[in-house]
RNA sequence: GGCCCAGUAGUUCAGUUGGUUAGAACGCCAGCCUGUCACGCUGGAGGUCGACGGUUCGAGCCCGUUCUGGGUCGCCA
């Protein structure tokens, strides 16, 4: 008896000619040439193979069989006729003795065209996600999903890092994202949560003398998705090293990422390390966004001093920011587009004017400036036909819109932006506090375990009003490549009194960071190293790695939006015994 | 939760100012075809135009409500 096969789809060569073989997969297509002649395409994991039918009796079998069933195709391999040069088995064929149906697919119209499912409805796509992935094209983003994890596991082990694994049932944690919880079946109204990531495990580990610990770790949070978030759980490459600081992360990354960027990216070109390091302050200054795409050719201008005065009402009194695009070529019709798009995305306005050929201020609020138009041309650095676009108000929604409007021209504006690159930086020196806009009072900016840059000298200045808490930076950081923020981490705080000064000054004290976060506050109690960590989002990682824009084109089983696998029919209604037993009643909506 | 876009054949889409029996491509079925490889040719089947209500002599098209999906803002320490 033969072996279940003796080849795979990709493997037959013009060498083989002559060999008996026996080669399995699914039926792609039929090509029924005449009453005698049938070429049967044959798809596999691997690639694909002709079988070539030239009797009429197998011709009648083989119509017998469905499109997608799956077969084995025993016989002789051939040279071909006519060659196909662009397929790596085309120069041969099988003359088959037998062919037989494994798996049948019992349907004649599948809910999409295999080689074609990427045009399909995304609904159909994910309820027959098994289908989907037969298509190479979606299986070779899975493919590469699978190339890069073991890349980065096979680096980080290079470069001295564990891999330890933390618990999936953990504490539901006070802060942060909301949570997914379990039902504690031997604990009635006690829950579990599942990790929002491992932060305090890894923490612990560090406290341990674990020195370098690493994860391809999954994490859960039940926010609403985007294009670039899938809803639930995703994966961080998270780690930590002890007695480390900021720019020992830095270079740890900095080696691992560029070889892996290089050898699986689709765009060949990536920032060397060092990569730019941009103060946040700078970046929101310059680029207005935290997640500057460095691949756009253009910066913001602060034209405050300029045109707040310049009579135009809605920049009385409020930041200005100027976008400058030189050699502007664009209709009205753009402009027009442009500006409302721009509103859309960050709720501000946006306003216009150009410097024509003959170097007249024309169109948008051009008429506000005729009496500036020497100043508004030198220190803008205005040429003939450059375009100028502007937005004002409060100093950071002014960055931010200006930063909408600036990536939007780079995307649209031919010649702007240099895509076919990988431009990585680090985002350094985030605020520790901030006013919140609800309470109006001062408040972590983002994670509380940070360590302020100055330590507990700075923070006894805020309390002596030697120092505005508002200036305080952490040592707190952003991975950021291509305008998708790759990673946030941080130089953790490890010093317990730090940490009790630090959560004094958003009113709480001792006993809030007790409370909230027993665990690490306890263990740094008893001797911590201090470290610093980061968690670089593997999916967003694969997502530019694939260059895809859906971060559901890199997901094996994704689910949709609203956060439900349509496939599994996930999540479900479950039988009222299970309910009873984890104690929980279900309560009319109202 | 707010805003934007989409929903017409199995799939992707077109459908003019509201006017006869709602079209095309691919797929499917049948027939023809001796070297195809996105095979080709001929014919055929296939529709609750997301749902409900309204305007109108007449609605795929206009209005209202609603459902579903995607994008985005909020949210994501």
């Amino acid at each position: 008896m033969m072996q279940s096969r003796t080849h795979t789809c990709n493997e037959l060569r013009i060498e083989d000619a002559g060999e008996k073989v026996k080669i399995v997969g699914w039926m792609e297509n039929v090509r029924e040439v005449s009453a005698s002649l049938a070429f049967v395409v044959i798809r596999d994991f691997y690639g694909t193979t002709q079988v070539v039918v030239e009797t009429e009796d197998m011709i009648k079998s083989v119509r017998e069989i469905t499109r997608e069933s799956t077969i084995s195709v025993e016989g002789t391999v051939r040279e071909r006729a006519s060659k196909n040069p662009k397929l790596p088995t085309g120069d041969i064929e099988i003359v088959p003795e037998k062919i037989e149906v494994l798996g049948r697919c019992r349907y004649n119209e599948l809910p999409f065209q295999i080689n074609h499912s990427r045009e399909a409805d995304e609904t159909t796509r994910l309820k027959y996600r098994y289908l989907d992935l037969r298509n190479p094209e979606v299986k070779n983003n899975i493919i590469l999903r699978c190339n890069v994890v073991a890349a980065l596991r096979r680096s980080m082990t290079e470069h001295g890092f564990l891999e330890i694994t933390t618990p999936i049932l953990t504490a539901s944690s006070p802060e942060g994202a909301r949570d997914y919880l379990v039902p504690a079946r031997n604990h009635p109204g006690k829950f579990y949560a599942l990790p929002q990531a491992p932060q305090q495990f890894k923490q612990l580990l560090m406290t341990s003398g674990f020195d370098r610990y690493f994860q391809i770790a999954p994490c859960f949070r039940d926010e609403d998705a985007r294009a670039d978030r899938s809803p639930g759980e995703f994966y961080q490459l998270d780690m930590e090293m002890a007695f480390a600081n900021q720019e020992d992360v830095f270079s740890v990354l900095e080696d691992v990422l560029p070889p892996i960027f290089a050898q699986y990216g689709k765009y060949n070109i990536a920032s060397a390390a060092p990569f730019r390091r941009i103060p946040f302050s700078d970046a929101m200054e310059i680029y207005g966004s935290d997640k500057p795409d460095l691949r756009i050719k253009l910066a913001l201008q602060d034209a405050t001093v300029l045109l707040s005065d310049c009579g135009f009402e809605p920049f009385a009194g409020n930041t200005v920011k100027a976008v400058v695009v030189p050699e502007f070529s664009q209709t009205r019709k753009f402009i027009d587009q442009l500006c409302a798009d721009v509103e859309v995305q960050s709720n501000v306005k946006t306003y216009w004017f150009r410097l024509d050929e003959n170097g007249e201020l024309v169109g948008g609020i051009s008429k506000f400036l005729a009496e500036k138009k020497d100043a508004v041309i030198s220190s803008l650095g205005l040429k003939p036909n450059s375009f100028v676009g502007l937005t004002s108000g409060k100093k950071l929604a002014a960055q931010k819109s200006a930063g909408v409007l600036r990536k939007m021209l780079g995307a649209t504006v031919p010649g702007l932006m240099d895509v076919e690159r990988y431009e990585f930086c680090w985002i350094v020196d985030f605020p520790m506090y901030e006013i919140g806009e609800e309470s109006g009072e001062l408040e972590f900016c983002h994670n509380p375990f940070s360590m302020p840059n100055g330590g507990l000298n700075v923070l006894n200045k805020v309390e002596k009003k030697e120092v505005d808490p508002l200036t305080i930076t952490a040592y707190q950081y952003d991975l950021v490549c291509n305008g998708v923020e790759l990673s946030s981490g941080a130089v953790r705080n490890h010093d317990p009194e730090i940490m009790i000064k630090a959560f004094e000054l958003v009113r709480m004290g001792e006993d809030d960071v007790k409370a909230k976060f027993p665990a690490m506050y306890n263990a740094f109690c008893y001797g911590a190293p201090p470290h610093a960590g980061i968690a670089p989002g593997v999916d967003r990682m694969v997502m530019l790695l694939a260059g895809e824009d859906s971060i559901r084109e890199i997901i094996p089983f994704p689910m949709n939006k609203t956060a439900q696998d349509l496939m599994m029919g996930a999540p479900s209604v479950v039988e009222s015994k299970q309910l009873r037993e984890l104690h929980i009643a279900l309560v009319e909506k109202d």
